[in-house]
DNA sequence: CATGAATGAGCATTCATTCAT
DNA sequence: CATGAATGAATGCTCATTCAT
């Protein structure tokens, strides 16, 4: 009795989470020119053909875990649209963000090697992206505006190279790095309430 | 009659250089492993097979620039390993190092991928690499000290994230960063005189 | 529908066969190290890919050779392990040896290229090939012995030279050395019954 | 002041016997296909260039070894052209001969090895070695026959056979072999006087 | 005569991709 | 939907050969 094309759905949902579950964690080990279509397939459990009804070639692979990467982390940022009412808020999206890095390493692993990629540019600069980022950024200017900080503009550019800078640190050699120091640095800093 | 030994170092200097300048810029821009040789030859003018004359594989070519990168980069924090001798020795060094980003993207783009290959992590946890480091953290936690930072330790550590994070980003786009809003954070901040 | 394993298994099998002949072929007529795998690739009427699924490497390949050529020799002298009965036994045993130089001239010139190779040398020398050389060696010198032989390991050593030295010359050219009348010298002087 | 003439041609003498002798010492450990010429320069102590202005290219090198292993073996036989005059004279050539394979197994080793090469065959058939080859085998007949031997050709034959097959044998593993019992052998049954 | 830097064709090997089953 | 045998283009590397010095 052959299966009803609901089953068939659910199936291709999870393959394809499997296959690219499998190649996020190989990716974040080892570049990803470096890692074969059989090795990922090996890892997924499914065979080499499979892998071509799922993702047309290797470069969709790798681009869709780009994209899943990038909209993981996005919406850590973005919390649903909404925005930052006050410094619990804030406090609770940085805490949000330390906390996503640290339990995630292999994704933000992935994200860091991604933007270093010069093909990387363009799609950071997409309109996507740029619309993302361009909100948030107006986001963090209200909120430190609010907060009494005289340049919210140049803030913003610190808090930014304070969290890349300790994130790539991190992710690097996470047993070594105390990522909370910097953590608690920012929300000193920019949490305070008066 | 048969060139001097001489003029055979010479040569050979110029090429091995010749081939090293060539890795470098291709590797700034697209992953070692998807650069190839022939690639690399091409870009440097030598035939492919000369190559193997200056680097016993593409592996040891790699190697040797990481090495080359990671020298050059350890030089700037060195300064001939003299201590911090107050606020202007450290904003001559802040400078110089900042400097050396804008005019060296291409090295920089090359060390912020190095850190993430986990071929690195050893690398960078060698005696050599670790004595600079150390003796460095050491010359900035006395300098911190004396400039009167409660936690210097904290200090030294933020002051790394905000270097290593507007570097990626200023790397990853130089034409859309501006890095010097960081640099004069960080003067502002460790290096006024009391 | 997936072919069945053991559909893949028959291909395999056969496949394998396949390039080990063409290898076998092409080795008899040239030393291993001039014959590129391209080339038996083709003899074999199969992509240079392929071969890399059957064996791991060309070495792999030349020791498969080697291997197979070597068993397939032993086998003859072996006659599954039973003594020498008397001088008919003796004879057949001559005989199916001759027999086999005869119709496999590709195997034996493998084979005496390889008893050449100084790659060989621990092979040959291996507890395997020292069991059946031993064995072997056991049961000519009771057959010689029982013939009246005064000194059978002498004896031994001149049939194994004769046996040696008209295969390599026949295996060189077959067509100019009448290798029968070395078979019937051999029969004549060892194989009289009294 | 520039060389005479004289001693140019003393130097050349000298260097190409140098590269051959360096060749073959080389050449018998492992095959010509696999001795690169950089090794054979860096043995007999030269450069690479200078190779081709004794040899034009590698071909012709081990052409010019093969000629003059085979020069060299031919030497053995003919003993300047001389009829074989009796026993003792046999004697005398079968003891060069033995003596020449136990002090010289590199030579040998190289000509075992060449006579298994398809491309040796049309050099071995050519009239001048048929010639030498041919004048020997009558040189035999005619002994053999005044020795009393029924049929000479068949003694030829073994002979020869017997020759190759040790030689192969010792040249393979001058330790474990016993080259003297076959030397011994074809003398107690060749050399008889009567 | 002598050197070794330089070349490029050729080789072993890998791997993304296809396709018969 | 699923498999893995098969392909062939591309890659790292070697090596005979050339040639400026």
């Amino acid at each position: 009795m052959p299966r009803t094309e609901e089953q068939n759905k659910t199936i291709r949902v999870e393959r394809k989470q499997q296959i690219m579950g499998a190649a996020m964690r190989l990716f974040s080990e080892k570049n990803p020119a470096e890692v074969s279509i059989a090795t990922i397939a090996k890892e997924a459990g499914v065979s080499k053909g499979l892998m071509y009804s799922y993702f047309k070639s290797k470069d969709e692979l790798e681009l869709s875990i780009m994209n899943s990467t990038i909209d993981e982390i996005m919406e850590i940022f973005l919390v649903s649209n909404k925005v930052i009412e006050g410094p619990d808020d804030f406090t609770n999206r940085i805490n949000r963000l330390f906390d996503h890095v640290i339990n995630n390493v292999a994704t933000w692993k992935i994200y860091t090697q991604l933007i270093l990629q010069s093909k990387m540019k363009e799609f950071l600069m997409s309109p996507k992206i740029q619309d993302v980022m361009g909100w948030y950024q107006e986001q963090l200017f209200n909120y430190l505006q609010k907060q009494g900080f005289e340049d919210p503009a140049k803030e913003i550019i610190i808090v930014g190279a304070l969290i890349d800078g300790i994130s790539i640190q991190y992710v690097s050699a996470p047993e070594f790095i105390d990522i909370n120091i910097v953590r608690n640095h920012i929300l000193d800093v920019y949490a305070k309430k008066y």
